[in-house]
RNA sequence: GGGUCUGUAGCUCAGCUGGUUAGAGCACACGCUUGAUAAGCGUGGGGUCACAGGUUCGAAUCCUGUCAGACCCA
């Protein structure tokens, strides 16, 4: 600890800054005594009654529910806290914003995790250990969100799992039934043997994998309408996937491409082929098989086959040609395999050529008795590839093989490979909704603006949606089958509406615990009815929020004016939402929907949570506000580019800490100079001002109107950079610096000083309260030092002040400046040259053009202009152009003001400059 | 492979509809201050504005291509 200094008699006639608010943050112990605080005193609730009381208009921001399953990590904090910054600027904007937030409950990852602790449990057992799952996630979550200074109705969440949330699910399908949009079909799904479901596009994830790709031939058997081909001619068709040629049952051709047919020749074994395959792959077709034309090749356009039929390589069947504009000369032969039942070009294919549908896999991915090979019977599809190339092999039918590496999609939870298979399934018709919703695209603001593209290409290419899965742990899809029969089920919306108004009140757990019997008997069916077995896909749930909780709860109502999740969600929440919505209200769910990339490691590479962990690179949330406190997180978020992916590590958060405690020390050092100050008793007149004043209070405007407007777009970035150049450079850098000598020397009531005073104040109250929304600890707890007693987040922003929107005092001084640099840059000088030691003992002569802007200021303004040059005294010349030269001053160094002024003008006090002399006459 | 987007000092970012020597903060170096002091102020070094073409009197800013990265789709 320094001793007090009290070398100067004068130092107790000072006004020196004096506040009680601390310069060390120390936002770890501290945020959390002040969170008790606001929720002891309920200022969510606080503030939404006092905006509803002043009836300000609704801003209903929708929350998108987080997945109840592991902790917050920085991602999941991003895009809270963005939310967070969305509500509190527009509460504060003067906006009734009731938040209520939500989780996501049902759905395979908990399941997942429950089944793989303890095998062979009973359905409802599973659902009980996962509803315990997803609360103590939801609790997890919840804390860390509160601690993050997030307001909302946190004690009343909306949870998909909740009786009343599960009945809205089954009732939003009961719509869809009543429209005769839903229908069971078999065909291809997304297929996880891993988890032994169909998945949605969205539960998929890419990754690499490498398969065997072969050759085919495909010998025809009768030439369709071309007729002129050689005999013994094969088509040649280019797989990935051998394991579904035991369901081919047809080849596709594109019916403008050129083929090419005649012999081949392998240039090492000497075997001859008649082949079949399209001119542009020609060559790559030469390299990788090695049979080479031998000589002229007839050429063929790919319709002129259609209706040809060829035989199956190793089944007694026949292939038939078809035309597809699916087909491409990209890779492979220009000839594609159809298998119908493992693929959803194929499906369509089949359909529209009659070619039917085998799929002869099982739930695990094991062929079934259906597959016509006696020894591929119950071997998984993907040990089958091998043994299936060597039947080829002994047929005759290989015409080459090569690795092939490629991405592939696969399970997002049991990361096995896809397979496409088809199975029963039930689907949205997407068609009947497929207009509205892209119409509705139109209509609805999207932010950034590339997101309308994003969602209508989606929307537009989406097939029908599989709405069934073969999980537990979810909705119960509310369909019957009649006594023994299992093929046609009984689809009734009023049956779906009875089972929504059963669960409604006792849970859906009802479904799995009560038998077949029991249903029939509650809903009058016919004894000997049976339940089905298949849960909703996730995406229901979670895209009927707007029917289960913007149109029940009494705050909030559809359409939201904003959605705001990561842009991933352009095909999940945001579609699943639209589309629910266009079949429920006929329109979009929102007005606007607002999408920030994802979290990513600063060299910008994809972030995975596993990943960062092994690197040791912490990534959940808790690490950071546990270290540096919630408000460095929070201006950390306030200060990336949120539309684009957002580079994150602890380093580059580090760096907000800086700014940080700019901000912090700004709003100290104002609170320390404001220690006397009482603006009932002390405010001065605007005529008061001096130029300083006016000028800082001109920029104050200008940050206010760019704030509000930056607040008004979500550019919380701007407000950020905005404020902290208002803070470092307007601020700190130079009305802070120069008034010191005022506000420290001056008689405490001194016109200047509390002219000061009152600048200084104003900027104080905008300055905290445009930092509110971001800073949420550090703004109110200034405010609180400042003497409020109610928490700064229930006000509302400053106004823009008109009497301070030109730029006259800007500009001079702006001119001022000039000056100053000028000066700088020659006191610099004289210091390293060893003439004196500080700015202050500096005697400057400024050669200024007659015609400078600059002039009639240093003539007419001088005590002013020494003021802000921070100098002893200054001297003009004319000459051509500004300069500035420096000598050591001859004035003599005030003790009390450590100023160089003439002094002596006061005999009482002979070493004191006038100034200073007379507050000592007046403290006397 | 297709679509959308991004690429400015070591780091985080400003640079509006093209127009004087490309700006700020952090970090770094040096200095001042001990009356914002685990603070404050100043000065300085550092950028072929991803790369290559083109339009223009003139481009970081417009166009084309290449490279790298992100997301989505295959």
């Amino acid at each position: 600890m320094s001793q007090p200094d009290d070398s100067s008699p004068y130092k107790s006639t000072l006004n020196l800054p004096e506040t009680a608010f601390p310069m060390r943050a120390d936002l770890v112990q501290r945020e959390p005594a002040r969170l008790e605080n606001w929720e002891s005193q309920g200022l969510y609730r606080r503030i939404v009654d006092r905006r509803r009381a002043a009836s300000d208009p609704d801003f209903i921001l929708h929350d998108g529910p987080p997945f109840a399953n592991g902790d917050v990590h920085m991602g999941t904090a991003l895009n809270k806290v963005l939310k967070d910054l969305v509500i509190k600027s527009k509460a504060m904007a003067g906006f009734h914003c009731p938040y209520v937030p939500g989780w996501d409950c049902h759905g395979l990852p908990i399941e997942f995790k429950v089944v793989k602790e303890s095998k062979g449990l009973e359905p409802a057992e599973i659902r009980r250990r996962s509803e315990d799952y997803a609360r103590k996630y939801i609790d997890i979550q919840r804390a860390s969100f509160r601690r993050l200074g997030v307001f909302g109705d946190w004690d009343r969440p909306y949870l998909t799992l909740s009786p009343e949330y599960e009945a809205d699910i089954i009732r939003v399908f009961a719509r869809f039934v009543e429209q005769g949009l839903v229908y069971q079909s078999k065909k291809p799904v997304l297929w996880s043997y891993g988890a032994q479901t169909a998945l949605a596009e969205a539960e998929v994830e890419y990754e690499d994998r490498s398969d065997p790709a072969i050759f085919v031939k495909f010998p025809l058997l009768r030439p369709g309408k071309a007729g002129v081909l050689p005999a013994d001619t094969s088509l040649v068709i280019w797989t990935t996937t051998p394991w579904t040629l035991p369901a081919n049952l047809g080849i596709a051709l594109h019916p403008q491409f050129t083929y090419l047919a005649g012999a081949f020749t392998h240039a090492e074994s000497g075997r001859t082929e008649n082949l079949v395959v399209v001119r542009e792959l020609l060559e790559s077709f030469t390299a990788k098989t090695g049979f080479a034309p031998t000589g002229a090749l007839e050429e063929i356009k790919g319709e002129a086959l259609a209706g040809a039929e060829a035989g199956h390589p190793f089944l007694d069947r026949t292939s038939r040609v078809i035309l597809a504009d699916f087909v491409t000369a990209e890779t492979g032969t220009g000839a594609v395999h159809v298998a119908p039942g493992h693929g959803a070009d194929d499906y369509r294919a089949g359909q529209e050529n009659g070619l039917g549908l085998l799929s002869p896999v099982d739930d695990a991915g094991c062929f079934t008795a259906d597959v016509g090979l006696d020894f591929l019977v119950r071997k998984h599809v993907f040990d089958c590839n091998g043994p299936i190339i060597k039947l080829l092999a002994e047929k005759g039918a290989l015409i080459g093989k090569e690795n092939y590496r490629h991405s592939y999609p696969h399970c997002w939870r049991s990361k096995t490979p896809i397979i496409f298979r088809s199975v029963p399934q039930f689907f949205i018709r997407i068609d009947a909704l497929r207009q509205q919703a892209l119409d509705e695209i139109d209509r609805v603001e999207w932010l950034p603006h590339w997101g309308r593209n994003r969602i209508y290409g989606t929307v537009e290419s989406r097939p029908d949606w599989c709405i069934s899965r073969q999980r537990t742990w979810g909705v119960p899809l509310p369909v019957f089958y009649p006594a023994g029969n299992r093929d046609e089920p009984i689809i009734d919306a009023d049956l779906a509406r009875r089972v929504a108004d059963l669960t409604e009140t006792r849970g859906t757990n009802l479904w799995f615990e009560q038998d077949d019997a029991w249903w029939a008997e509650q809903l009058g069916l016919p004894a000997g009815t049976t339940r089905g077995h298949d849960t909703l896909d996730v995406w229901i749930d979670s895209g009927s929020s707007h029917v289960a909780v913007l149109d029940r709860h009494p705050e909030l109502h559809a359409p939201a004016d904003l959605y705001l999740e990561a842009t991933d969600q352009h095909r999940g929440w945001f579609q699943s939402s639209l589309i629910l919505s266009c079949a429920v209200r006929g329109g979009a769910p929102y007005k606007a929907v607002l999408t920030h990339g994802f979290v990513v490691d600063q060299d910008k590479k994809k972030l995975s949570k596993s990943a960062a962990e092994k690197a040791g690179k912490p990534i959940d949330a808790a690490h950071f506000y546990n270290k540096y406190g919630a408000d460095i997180l929070r201006l950390w978020v306030s200060s990336v580019d949120w539309q684009n992916e957002v580079p994150f590590g602890e380093d580059l958060f580090k760096q907000t800490a800086e700014p940080y405690r700019r901000f912090r020390n700004v709003l100290r050092i104002l609170l320390a100079n404001l220690n006397d100050y009482d603006a009932e008793r002390d405010a001065v007149g605007a005529e008061s001002f001096t130029t300083v004043d006016r000028w800082i209070l001109e920029r104050l405007n200008t940050v206010v109107t760019e704030c509000r407007a930056a607040y008004a777009d979500f550019e919380f970035r701007k407000v950020f950079n905005t404020l902290n150049q208002f803070c470092a450079v307007d601020l700190s850098a130079l009305y802070v610096d120069l008034t010191k000598d005022r506000l420290y020397c001056d008689a405490k009531d001194s016109p200047r000083r509390r002219a000061t005073q009152t600048a200084m104040h104003r900027v104080f109250e905008a300055l905290a309260r445009l930092l509110a929304p971001i800073l949420a600890y550090t703004a109110d707890e200034a405010w609180e030092f400042a003497g409020h007693s109610d928490p700064i987040h229930l006000e509302t922003f400053p106004e823009a002040d008109p009497s301070f929107a030109g730029d006259a005092a800007t500009a001079t001084v702006a001119q001022l400046l000039r000056l100053r640099d000028e000066a700088q840059i020659a006191i610099d000088e004289a210091i390293k040259a060893g003439h004196f030691r500080k700015r202050e003992r500096a005697d400057i002569t400024f050669t200024v053009p007659a015609d400078d802007p600059a002039l009639p200021l240093l003539e007419g303004h001088r005590d002013e202009v020494l003021e802000l040059l921070m100098v002893s005294r200054y001297s003009v010349v004319a000459g051509p152009a500004l300069k500035a030269t420096v000598v050591e001053t001859a004035e003599p160094e005030c003790p009390r003001c450590r100023r160089s002024l003439p002094v002596g003008a006061l005999a009482a006090h002979p070493d004191l400059c006038d100034r200073c002399a007379d507050v000592m006459l007046k403290l006397s």
